[in-house]
DNA sequence: CCTAGCTTGTCACTCACTGACAATCGTGTC
DNA sequence: GACACGATTGTCAGTGAGTGACAAGCTAGG
């Protein structure tokens, strides 16, 4: 019930904050200026948010828990690479849904210290998808065949998702610098089709 | 001439630098710590590299550069992603050579700031390689058939280097977890074979 | 009412990093 | 040898993110 209202303050801090971010640059707004827009101290921000970067890509992890349930909704039969494919799809839809979806990874785009925290939780993506992947790859594989070891399944595992999120990086690259004038999904399809070969 | 000692003086920082960051760690070592034993004013440090980060990692773009070469000098009827992988044979060499290559590694691995930081290097070294892999999507695609659209093959290109480099990066975590057990080479071809899967 | 816990503001501090200015050093010229 | 020029450096002052400590206030439960 605390929680609610943590959570409630949060997003009303996340809010104001991009407002200013896009409105004069992310690195030209200090914490500070955040802080009196919302009527807090700079102290409490951080509070609420570990980092400045936080307050930009912080809502991203509870996203990369809906990727790992869409994966583990994917019939069991499914090839890792279309499961991952298809997954990634709740990503699309939210980022294509959202309004100022399109100017928000612009910024991303464009400040390098926002473009590394957001490798930084795709990193965390990929610790949660890879045991998916690898249950995956134990289901898919040759059963009598004995097993490869643990070790080079978790790194094949691994591999396919840091190709499968690198692919969802670089559509959504080119997606904004076409200026959403083409659908991401295509431009991800294609992308997860060339890493294929 | 004056560019020789420039960079006789960046190496001997780093050098001395790196001492510090295996003994104490990254975060616990100040600029001022370095500038006091390299015998410099930590201004002055800022000077010859543009963060402390880049006292760790500023040598990679070279090595950017050699794979880019190494890309070149394949054969160019080569598959792009073959050639890719050949082409990264001079990262894996470099890494299994250097002596301090593993406890750096993991220093890298452990170390949130120079996790990103590095990533922002394979960010350079996409841009130098994308180039490479587009003329030798271009070269070996259908001629006669309508080109896709340029913005289509960078696409492509892109997607290829990126899940190349997240090869190449997932395969070197792995090493680092086995404490360099199973030689980098072949962790990267099981990874780089998971993904042409 | 009063106590216990949580949230907040304030203050002081660290550290990476930057701009400005003056001092210094090396080099080439007359 | 004196001089001027450019590049390198030290010093100083400052910004801004982020942290620790402490005290004040709000809220809930006995």
């Amino acid at each position: 019930m605390r929680d609610v209202a943590r959570r409630a303050v949060r997003a009303e801090i996340a809010a104001k904050a991009m407002e200013l971010f896009l409105e004069q640059g992310f690195e030209e707004t200090t914490v500070n200026q955040i802080a009196a827009v919302v009527g807090m101290s700079g102290r409490s921000l951080f509070r609420y948010f570990d980092t400045k970067e936080d307050m930009v890509i912080g809502g991203l992890v509870e996203l990369g828990q809906d990727v790992a349930a869409a994966l583990e909704d994917r019939p069991a039969d499914e090839e890792p690479w279309s499961a991952l494919r298809h997954a990634l799809e709740v990503c699309v839809t939210s980022l294509e849904d959202d309004e100022v979806g399109l100017r928000r990874a612009k910024m991303l785009a464009e400040t390098p210290s926002l473009r590394t925290a957001m490798l930084d939780k795709q990193l965390r993506w990929q610790r949660m998808l890879v045991p998916h992947v690898e249950r995956r790859l134990r289901a898919s594989g040759q059963p009598e065949a004995a097993k490869t070891a643990k070790a080079a399944q978790s790194l094949r595992a691994r591999a396919l998702v840091s190709a499968a999120l690198g692919c969802l990086d670089v559509a959504a690259t080119v997606w904004t610098e076409v200026g959403g004038g083409r659908p991401l999904t295509n431009l991800v399809d294609d992308a997860f089709a060339a890493v294929r070969s």
